[in-house]
DNA sequence: GGGTGTTTTCGCCTGATAGTCGATAACTAG
DNA sequence: CTAGTTATCGACTATCAGGCGAAAACACCC
């Protein structure tokens, strides 16, 4: 028989591998993540991601992609992006365990049905969570609020179709201030990210002129000249 | 004995983890990377990242630090972070190996003692290489040319003292095209991330004017005022 | 149908910053 | 001292973010 070097990845210590979920969505105005209460022990009670094990036929992303059917339509996710890998020895008190994060994003008009253990929580006001969770958390909302600026990314937080009122108050509530219309208008059209349509939307109860309907002109993650600085001569 | 649950993360599927880092530096004003040549089966002779499997008592940067250790000094390495993590089903025949990619910089000025295996290769001129180690290189080059414009980042590929034209160099050589040196030191003045020292260096050859030394500010990763949109109001 | 209130949208202004170019400074070599 | 070389600074332009107010376009009420 063929012994195995060492070196050879056959011989690389193995790990439980899971994967966890940061589903963002903005609900009643405010940014909010999809949290289910843990009914065990350990941290019985506290709030937990969506996630799971791997199985060996799935990659990381088929994996989260499966767990989190059980929690919301998968066709909801209008984005899912990875993380980062945390691998602290004792984050998992019954073993040790590595986790892979995930950031997916619901638009603000569909509504999942939930199970019922499982609720939205606003970014701003969130109950005990389990484990690490609140990191994966943190940097889920790190990695939306700056891509919000040099992406596309909006697209997967809006309806597919929706007025520029609606828009700044969807932006608002993603980043955590508010901000105009006008210039936001102005920065998302001129970087072809939104564009208007033919349509208008009905006035609201209190009259007022009807509002363009704008859409997404890509509904795929693109990355708009990122940064105004140091860039090549032209 | 209490049956394991399902759901138990004791009872996730396992699999080898492997840590692997793209080790990058500007040699000779061309941006490199670290790659060892294999010397057996699979992928025989092709270049490889360095890197191995985690202990159970580490996690996963002081793996990829440890594993570091054995092709460059780790001191030289100023600045190493995460990347992504792969997971299809085949990257490697032998076995399901999940790998966590890291980027690492490494001064241009430092010149570590490479064992006979192991060399720096120019990016834009790659060799053949082993297994999906070269989505790992370019999204080290993607993530390295895209925080040099929005970070500091810049200090791990500098030495400690440098002038501006040997900054613009090192710009060039990493970003993949020429820049204006008056434009470069106002913007990264401005932001703080450079800044003059008393000291002049000394004229080359052909003479001309002495240039001034700069210092990185900081030596830590630091961003700056991310983006000049969507901005919070004053 | 005209006035009033509401909401959207447009034009104009301001300020900040990236990028370029040319003039000047500060040295070396002969 | 002069010519050549390199670095630095100031001035100018262009672009873009951000803000404000006027005008547009509706509903509602009388």
């Amino acid at each position: 028989m063929p012994a195995a070097k060492k070196g050879d990845p056959v011989n690389f210590p193995s790990y439980p591998h899971e994967v966890l979920a940061v589903v963002l969505s903005v609900r009643n105005g405010r940014l909010c993540v999809l949290l289910w209460k843990r009914a065990r022990s350990p941290h019985r009670g506290r709030w937990a991601l969506p996630g799971g094990g791997v199985e060996p036929v799935e990659r990381l992303r088929e994996a989260i992609t499966g767990h989190l059917a059980t929690k919301v339509d998968v066709r909801d996710v209008a984005h899912l992006e990875q993380l980062a890998t945390h691998s602290a020895i004792d984050r998992d008190p019954r073993a040790r365990v590595l986790a892979t994060g995930y950031l997916g994003l619901v638009p603000s008009d569909v509504r999942p049905e939930l199970p019922s253990d499982t609720l939205w929580h606003p970014i701003d006001d969130l109950p005990r969570t389990a484990f690490d969770h609140r990191y994966f958390i943190d940097a889920a909302v790190g990695r939306l609020r700056a891509k919000l600026s040099y992406t596309n990314i909006g697209f997967a937080l809006a309806p597919l179709e929706f007025t520029i009122a609606e828009l700044r108050d969807l932006f608002g509530a993603a980043l955590g201030y508010e901000l105009g219309a006008t210039n936001l208008t102005r920065v998302l059209t001129r970087r072809h990210v939104i564009e208007p349509t033919e349509r208008r939307a009905s006035p609201g109860q209190s009259g007022g002129r009807p509002a363009t309907v704008y859409t997404f002109v890509a509904r795929e993650l693109t990355v708009t000249d990122p940064f105004a600085v140091l860039r090549p001569p032209r």
